[in-house]
DNA sequence: TAGCAACCAAGTACGCTGTTCGCAATTACG
DNA sequence: CGTAATTGCGAACAGCGTACTTGGTTGCTA
């Protein structure tokens, strides 16, 4: 064995000996980003996307050494789709843009999150979203660990907020219709929760709140945002 | 069927009629959990956890009618072993202290992260908990939307940090020693992507970055929460 | 006290998963 | 051309969650 490379990234799509391959990686990537996009994560297994690529099951596995390469690829290609906007010299407004872009893409495939958690995505694509998001604060700070944070500090408010939304999202589909009907539904347990008056804060939160009734999805995010930013300008250098 | 409860915490812990159960569901989740801790989340099965307790596979599901409601358990009960420290009546310190709570409980058990991704614990030590993060910010609003977002910031942040510090620590301990050895294992790939000069920003960061080598491990998660209360308190109003 | 409904533990078995192995076919290099 | 490398794929395996069934135990009720 001639020690082969650790990453996907750093092996060669094909060797120059044998025939040619009857798919490439972008294929495997492009067809289990259509079967989690239409069911899910969960149905992505290697019997589904071979029958997606109309191809034998195990021969996945001479593009890819595991199933965990193949959440990679589809992470990547993931990422790939989303064209980061021109630069508009304003830190604020560019890192503003670059965590919406993140926000927007963890809400249209929730399955990224749950993929991308394990370890991050250093395919080509992964590596430009990088240099892309470094590219909005280098005119914020020139220290890069600073730079580091910031961007480190923006993308995760992204994924807490999405996954936070899509929480609720599903909390409140789970059941049909409004949030008394919801809370009807769980019966003595959810009554007894309210009144037992062991959780006053809650129950009053939970009965008097509205954003969980009227506001759009994206309230939470685009309030929070706005505090962030506000707290790193105040603590910038300068 | 008499249209039984569809969360665990609805039900009752056992019925009043038959034999008295060989456990209980405390019993059910410190299996669970010491499982977990010792040999990761993967190892959670129904086999494995039922030989931990000396029962038969299918016995658990007496207990439970899920594998994902023991991951409730499970989570649960995790939350159950922090107890929150007295208030001071200052906000913000409240607050930081309850992140850093969260983020603490992250980092010791990495599991958490994944296991309560899918849907928030809302057994009752996740409303113990819910109810003394309201309280934390009892004091810098009244509003309840406002409340809600603030905790959600803040917790959504801890999250954050606690997966990001995470994916760096073990993806540093992937491959033995220093970054350099790193970067080196990944042969001709890390050092095209470094000299290729399609990536400069992240050329120059990796390169000249500190954080990943010789910062403590938290210093993401408190430099950023400091940014995020500044945030948070410049926009509070009044 | 007798009977019976409710409840528990456990074994068996099924369908599904990721993955290894072996084999035939195909291509490129010396 | 022959040899070595590489590909596609069927068969097979261990492990998973869990539905079903059987047999034993408890406690209310008549």
């Amino acid at each position: 064995m001639p020690d082969e490379h650790p990453v996907i990234w750093a092996r060669p799509e094909r060797g120059s000996r044998g025939p040619k391959p009857a798919h490439t990686r972008d294929e495997l990537a492009a067809a289990a980003l259509r079967v989690a996009d239409s069911e899910g994560l969960d149905a992505v297994t290697m019997r589904r996307v071979a029958a997606e690529l109309g191809s034998g099951v195990t021969s996945l596995y001479r593009y890819v050494t595991d199933k965990s390469e193949l959440i990679d690829l589809m992470s990547d290609a993931a990422l790939g789709e989303v064209d980061p906007p021109a630069l508009t010299g304003k830190w604020r407004a560019d890192l503003r843009a670059a965590a919406g872009l993140c926000y927007d893409l963890l809400r249209r495939r929730p399955w990224l999150a749950a993929a991308g958690s394990s370890r991050p995505s250093l395919g080509p694509n992964g590596l430009r979203w990088m240099e892309y998001l470094l590219s909005t604060v280098e005119g914020a700070t020139a220290d890069p660990d600073e730079m580091l944070t910031l961007i480190g500090v923006a993308t995760m408010f992204a994924h807490g907020a999405a996954s936070m939304d899509l929480a609720d999202e599903q909390a409140r589909r789970r059941s049909g219709l409004t949030d008394e009907q919801w809370m009807a539904a769980q019966g003595s347990y959810g009554d007894s929760v309210l009144t037992a008056g062991r959780y006053p804060l809650l129950a009053k939160v939970m009965i008097e709140a509205s954003i969980p009734h009227r506001a759009p999805g994206d309230t939470r995010f685009t309030v929070g945002i706005e505090r962030l930013l506000d707290g790193i300008e105040a603590n910038l250098p300068g």
